[in-house]
DNA sequence: GAATATCTTTGACTTAAGTCAACAAGACTG
DNA sequence: CAGTCTTGTTGACTTAAGTCAAAGATATTC
């Protein structure tokens, strides 16, 4: 690896938001450490129960970190896009990754060894805030998503969602899914058809406007009362 | 309070697995800080939004974290017994409470303020480390729940939660639910009629015997691949 | 320890969502 | 650009689990 290669990559490193306020200084004990990976898309990264020696960052793509039923079942807990971090519940707990992980793109990651990485965060509390900030969002998350499979119906979860989206776009009152109807089935703990049909529900009630993967929420009021309410 | 209480209260923290590894002289700057708090069993302790300046350390009793649905249903996220924490995830992101906590018996809090917190953490590696296990287990448990919630059906998924408890309570074939049936329901995603028709069901067909609380283990095997599986 | 409240169980019924199957529509590959 | 593979849609059917209701069993509390 190149000087040049280490300087960009620690350049990266530094902007994103799990190194924030980290010294230089300890950025550059990464560079001869970190180690850039490219996957295609739908390679597998790791299973669960693989030993875990390390965690990886997200430089291009997409990663889908998801459980699998006995009969092939999958259930996404979480899509990881640039700067985003995963795999780091192996480094701090149980040294065994907890889920799968696939990239649903042609990818580039960055994997930080485990015990360089521990050295780093003991040298550095804002590193070790950071970490405590990234993985209480998880949590937070993770609560929501726990919330919904149990409290909610399908209608329920796939309003809530589609107004997260379409807050997290800032278009009006437009949004695009991101992911296959098949992938977001998997992420609102159900399968194609069902989504389908309800998604084919909302636009005829009047909700929503369905152009492919693009939405248009026609009646704002009534999906977020449906959100909230999480029944149909 | 006087400064006989302060010194039983440090040597309790010292003792707790947070605290595990952090020096004495870190430990002294809480015990100005840190407040006891005491509950009654069913006393709610914070709810879903409250502000959250601080997280909590169980001293005695238990406390349920739960979510509520907007018609009244509940799903228990954690039962939270003495030595272990809960409501960190306000203090390192979002600033306030997920979900909501109430004590499940007669209980004894200590309150540890965020801002002070923060600082310990920030000058005790040990402790940021701890605190980051503590979250990464938390994260797995929550990917578990995830899993039987959206992967499993109520069968597999109190079979596993069977074996769980008599895994934890180490006394031969016998468990006992720790809770009661209501409550557990709400820890399994279901409502009492389902828990109490599945577990008649079990004992019918021969995998447990049941006697109010406590549970023996009559086939080990089927139960083990009634909790792999997922399925009856 | 009587009185009240809460928890547990069972039965009959309803319903959300999964399964299976067929087909249509896209999208990638050679 | 033809052909294969993957993705999306719709219909008919099944089923796990929720709802409602009633009775019995434990707990709590005054």
């Amino acid at each position: 690896m190149s000087a040049n290669m280490d300087r960009s990559l620690v350049e990266w490193l530094g902007a994103t938001s799990l190194f924030d306020g980290v010294e230089d200084m300890h950025l550059w004990d990464l560079s001869g450490i970190a180690m850039v990976v490219s996957c295609k898309r739908r390679a597998n990264i790791f299973s669960t129960g693989d030993p875990g020696n390390g965690f990886y960052l997200v430089k291009e793509g997409r990663v889908k970190v998801f459980m699998l039923s006995p009969d092939g079942k999958e259930q996404i807990l979480h899509v990881i896009g640039p700067g985003e971090s995963f795999g780091e519940v192996a480094v701090f707990a149980g040294q065994s990754f907890p889920a799968h992980a696939v990239a649903l793109e042609n990818s580039r990651l960055v994997f930080l060894p485990r015990d360089d990485f521990v050295a780093l965060v003991s040298a550095n509390p804002a590193l070790a805030l950071n970490l405590l900030a990234a993985l209480s969002q998880r949590l937070r998350q993770f609560t929501n998503m726990i919330d919904a499979l149990s409290l909610k119906e399908v209608p329920g979860r796939l309003a809530a969602h589609l107004l997260y989206l379409n807050d997290k776009q800032a278009s009006g009152d437009n949004l695009s899914l991101e992911l296959s109807k098949t992938q977001l089935a998997s992420l609102l703990g159900t399968i194609p058809e069902t989504l389908s049909r309800i998604l084919s529900k909302l636009q005829r009630a009047g909700f929503i406007a369905i152009d492919g993967s693009d939405i248009v929420i026609t009646d704002r009021q009534r999906l977020v009362s449906l959100a909230e309410f999480g029944k149909f």
